[in-house]
DNA sequence: ATTTCTAATCTTGCATACAATCCATATATG
DNA sequence: CATATATGGATTGTATGCAAGATTAGAAAT
């Protein structure tokens, strides 16, 4: 495999792992030391991970970590909650043995976490459970999509995890959301993982909109990619 | 702007105009030749389409325009479904008078159109609808996933907009969808969409990936993603 | 002390050169 | 005749060099 590959790797693990924080530059020629190549395949991984709005590539003036805004963030979120309730959603649909296993497997391992209070080990495992709603949902471009969107917003999940200690509530949540899919009831299954993305996000995002059913608002819809 | 993002752009244009059709190999040096430039804003280009998805990048074997495979396609079209609900499920919620103008201009464009049967403006002004949709989710991020997505499948959607001639019932199909979003009904508005978009796909996509409710059925759930 | 203008330095963007791999054609062999 | 193998050509992957824009530091002026 091309070095580039690697280092897009590396790059986004580091970046995931919280090794590069938020709005830290990702200079090309530090980088290049850093892996022991020269500045080409360094510029290549980066530009890739920018197309994929892993992190910030402003023209003539570097790659930075992404540092959205918090109305961002909870659009980002928001659309979140929206895919994994698609998932669900097709998921309760189409369920085979399979996929009813690993989702199992991947709660019983949550509980196991949770009831030891490893919030470390309830993130990792946490993880597993909704990729394995993902792949239930057998359409394998949407769970792509899903993936993609996780593992963009993993630095914000860990933080959301951590700061309300909502394991036990979490499993409670995820507990519903495989009864509602076993029982084949989409829409019941769509919505419970939707609150269980957002939580109350939902509400908050509408205020932070500066939202309430019928008003106006203009709150001009501003777009980030540079074009 | 960088050379490099003119030239995305100028690809990406020429790959939904169907002057690159699906299949067909993007070489670095006649796309230098052909632009003016030197390889290294080409390759820089293609790694960011092929992020994008767009286009496919092989490693060492040079890009092509991607070739989905029918079940990929629809799955790609399920996927637009659920994101496009998710849109009018938000626009019912939020809508404003400048959006709800905006998707009336839109649509009045389309009604044009459709009356003089002039299948090649009905599929331009059909796009500007569906962007005004999103827009009124106030969901930019959610948004710029759907214009991403609906970009990818533009050359696809233009041929099943032809083939089927369904431009008066499409159009009918706009009028149910804004009629529903201004009444501000979520649910309606979401199925709506989600019909209009995937047609009878939904079923068509089940039968494809050998479904029914409860059956079993292997089918590994592939992944494209070169790691 | 604060602000503004200028210049030096640093970083990115692109071109070119070279190395490594793949592909196709042709040749050899069973 | 079919299959396997080898060799030459073509294409991609990486390194390096240079030019152009951006950032920072310093000096001058208010």
């Amino acid at each position: 495999m091309s070095q580039a590959s690697r280092l897009k790797q590396s790059i986004e693990d580091a970046v995931i792992a919280g090794e590069f924080q938020p709005g830290d530059r990702l200079d090309e020629a530090s980088l290049a030391e850093r892996f022991g190549v020269s500045r080409t395949p360094i510029r290549e991984a980066l530009l890739q991970l920018g197309a994929e709005g892993f992190i910030d590539v402003r023209p003539r003036r570097g790659a930075i970590v992404s540092v959205p805004s918090p109305t961002r963030l909870f659009e980002m979120f928001e659309t979140m909650a929206e895919i994994e309730s698609a998932c669900g959603r097709l998921a309760a649909r189409r369920l085979t043995p399979d996929n009813d296993a690993a989702m199992e497997a991947a709660h019983r391992a949550c509980e196991t976490a949770a009831r030891a209070g490893d919030s470390e080990q309830y993130y990792a495992d946490n993880r597993n459970f909704h990729e394995a709603i993902y792949r239930a949902s057998r359409n394998s471009f949407l769970a792509d999509q899903a993936f993609a969107l996780h593992k963009r917003l993993s630095a914000y999940r860990r933080i959301q995890l951590r700061a309300r200690n909502r394991l036990l509530q979490s499993l409670q949540e995820h507990a519903g959301i495989l009864e509602a899919i076993r029982a084949g009831d989409e829409q019941l299954a769509a919505t419970r993982l939707h609150d269980h993305v957002l939580v109350q996000g939902e509400r908050f995002s509408d205020m932070v909109l500066g939202l309430s059913p019928g008003s106006q608002s203009p709150a001009e819809s501003r777009r980030e990619t540079a074009k």
